[in-house]
DNA sequence: ATGCTGACGTCGC
DNA sequence: CGCGACGCCAGCA
């Protein structure tokens, strides 16, 4: 079980993250945990994070933006230029975000195990 | 070459 | 019920 997931490259996990993230849907949001637990390493979800960090080295370009922590806030808005344009862009795909924190967050949110 | 840090989440006490 | 520590991987000093 876990070993599966051994079977592929460390560096596999890393382009699984960014594949999952790629599939979130305009307009919804997924959390680095789910992402995780969807690959089978719930106890990974710092990868997930890191991973999103070296999105920014990946084509085509991961929606990182759609990524956020499992409370909806937008931890990782530090990383874009200019911060604001995370949560200006989840607003422009009709998300709620107000405060780095997105309104109705589970509302909008993307289960890849439910939805994949 | 080695060690620390960094976009989180879960478990334990 | 609240706080602390651990796990995981890669990039950088």
């Amino acid at each position: 079980m876990a070993k599966e997931y051994l079977d592929h490259s460390k560096q596999d996990f890393f382009q699984q993250i960014f594949q999952v993230v790629m599939l979130v849907p305009k307009g919804r949001v997924t959390s680095y945990g789910a992402i995780a637990k969807y690959l089978g390493a719930a106890r990974s979800s710092r990868v997930v994070g890191y991973a999103m960090s070296s999105s920014h080295q990946v084509v085509p370009p991961v929606p990182a933006h759609r990524v956020v922590n499992r409370i909806g806030c937008l931890t990782g808005r530090g990383h874009f230029s200019p911060p604001e344009s995370m949560a200006e862009r989840l607003m422009e795909e009709g998300i709620p975000v107000i405060d780095n924190q997105i309104q109705d967050f589970e509302k909008y949110f993307w289960d890849p195990a439910a939805e994949l």
